[in-house]
DNA sequence: ACTTTTCCTGAAAGCGCTCTGACAACAAAG
DNA sequence: CTTTGTTGTCAGAGCGCTTTCAGGAAAAGT
């Protein structure tokens, strides 16, 4: 008895050798026909087919990208601020995950993912390795932490996409959600509803693109609406659930009144939705939330939030789409897609 | 101006071959060298990688995996009941997702993942392709639909590994947490709390082999404390929204009272939140509710759930490791990890 | 001095596939 | 009966790496 077991080997993997000597063809044959290459007549092909399915053949991933100097991959990248939430990803880019992988599926491409942090040494060397020939960043953090990255990226020539807001001077290329728009329509639907003092929670600074331009459209609105802009209503956060609730408790801290906060994202608006029951504040009557990205737990807060949505369907498929036109050398742009404002019970107004 | 770009091509990737012309030694040391073959000396090894790392070499997995006879990769499987909650996957699982890549990356190997659902012939042919040395499957569904699939793993010889309750007729190999235990602490809190009518939401057939172990472990607790099992009070529901909300109305329909729910998933717990509010029902004061899974949305919600709490960080380590010494042929076996319970507001117990 | 041992490195093979160029076989045209 | 296409298949090369085996140089033993 052997030593050491095999585990439990079977018959050997058939290759494309095995299918082309009992088909009595030459190997590059079985090659060409199980590809549909025309140039082989549909008696053979049909002829290699049935055996190959016969013996339970299946190309060797690793043999042709290697011959095709290509992987047939994609690699999703997830990196998040990691003061907050340790091991956690923030749901948002979670439920988009679904839809690369749907949109990655459906041309054939598989999807490697990772979960590495830009703050230990981050070195996106998928491509490199040519683990995968494209990849997908997704993340909110600062933007001076991995600016750097994404620049270097580019210098070598690594095909990406980002998930974020398209800035003029961010290295690379963008697909993202019109956060200004949104931000300007919270404000206009939480103004229409007779709010007057409206506080903003999350970053006012341009380290964080989505945020910021969030913040200019809540901004834009309530100049539109001649509402002041009052600073003390504004207090920073990222989105992460501890840090939503100092934010939350530092407005309040302000001695300021307000009768409704903009939270640019779900998450710091679910945050303060505690936090503010906790100080006998009733949401909607007293104050009204409107949040950001509709994530799935929105709905099931108390109240349920309002909030705009990004459509991750549709997100997921363009950011894959954008980056296969990248591998192919294809000119791509960055999109800008549209968001909607879902109305639930959190903001007063009329619930869906 | 050529017709065609090449895409930005840049000076090609740099091979061991390019390293060992420059570090003036033969292709195969170079091979050695970078991966730390002691019969290298060391003098040689930092030359090499010093070269390496200036022309910024990084081996071709691709070929290096068809040498090899491997992928050093492992592939996830999401599978779900798709009758409702469309593109979405668990929480719970998505959770899990995050210290299996951690898992993955600390050993060396990449992880693809794949959100197939069985409704649409599933086939799992990741590791016919060698696209993985391995499988890991997540989810909750119907046991019927998919333990063919797990037979015909098995019968090909395919290293997987299934997360969820080990059953003896299971194929394959099961990490779970010990459902049955956290379905017994989770009744006998309740109990403790003075509940005597505990309804308990979620399938108790054998088809859903993680909710009928919660079941029994319910049914076992009513048995020890002397309290009748009331069939009117369990009502079938998979672990989605939909369903859960059908769940509540069915036993609130049936006229029967109770003053406590143990519901075998979070999302269903939470589920039966909404629907007892829509009915005037105060949680905990009129009903108490208990979870399972622990997912993130349960801190969030109104009140906070009680819930028990499986340990996502662990079942990854051990659900890579397991299926690692299945990889490599050594002997393996079904884990049963522990599960905690966690107190929050809506049993009306402590909370923490 | 020569043989033996030890240490380090190189030549060559080959993983399974795809692609280029050549070549039979046959039909149509000169 | 040769020439020119056309069609379907094959031989061979090679993608970049790892591994086995053999061999040269230095260290040690006789």
């Amino acid at each position: 008895m052997a030593g050491k077991r095999d585990s439990e080997s079977g018959p050997p993997r058939p290759t494309s050798f095995d299918i082309a000597r009992r088909a009595g063809v030459s190997q590059p044959t079985v090659s060409r026909a199980l590809r549909g290459d025309p140039t082989i007549s549909p008696i053979t092909r049909r002829r290699v087919e049935f055996i190959a399915r016969e013996l339970g053949y299946k190309v060797d991933k690793n043999a042709s990208n290697l011959r095709g100097q290509h992987s047939q991959t994609i690699a999703i990248l997830f990196f998040e601020d990691q003061r907050f939430n340790a091991s956690l990803i923030n749901p948002f880019f979670l439920s988009m995950l679904g839809s690369i992988a749907g949109a990655c599926a459906k041309r054939g491409y598989d999807l490697i993912i990772s979960c590495q942090h830009l703050s230990n040494n981050w070195r996106v060397d998928y491509e490199d390795s040519r683990r995968a020939d494209g990849i997908i960043l997704l993340g909110y953090d600062d933007f001076l932490t991995y600016s750097a990255e994404l620049e270097r990226l580019v210098d070598e020539g690594t095909h990406f996409v980002h998930y974020g807001a398209a800035l003029e001077r961010h290295p690379g290329l963008s697909v993202g959600c019109d956060d200004y728009a949104g931000g300007y329509q919270a404000t206009k639907h939480l103004i229409s509803l007779g709010r007057r003092s409206i506080a903003f929670l999350g970053s006012a600074s341009d380290h964080y693109p989505e945020f910021f331009a969030r913040y200019r459209g809540y901004c834009d609105a309530l100049r539109d609406a001649s509402l002041p802009l009052q600073p003390e209503l504004q207090a920073d956060s990222v989105s992460a659930l501890p840090d939503g609730e100092k934010a939350t408790r530092a407005i309040l801290a302000s001695g300021k009144n307000f009768d409704a906060i903009f939270a640019a994202s779900d998450l710091i608006a679910i945050a303060a939705l505690g936090v503010l029951r906790d100080h006998g504040l009733n949401v909607p009557k007293d104050v009204s939330v409107v949040g950001f990205d509709d994530i799935p737990h929105a709905s099931m807060v108390t109240p349920p939030l309002t909030t705009i949505r990004q459509d991750t369907q549709l997100a997921g498929e363009v950011l894959v789409e954008t980056l296969l036109k990248l591998m192919r050398g294809e000119a791509a742009e960055a999109t800008v897609l549209p968001c909607q404002l879902v109305i639930r019970g959190s903001c007063g107004g009329a619930s869906a």
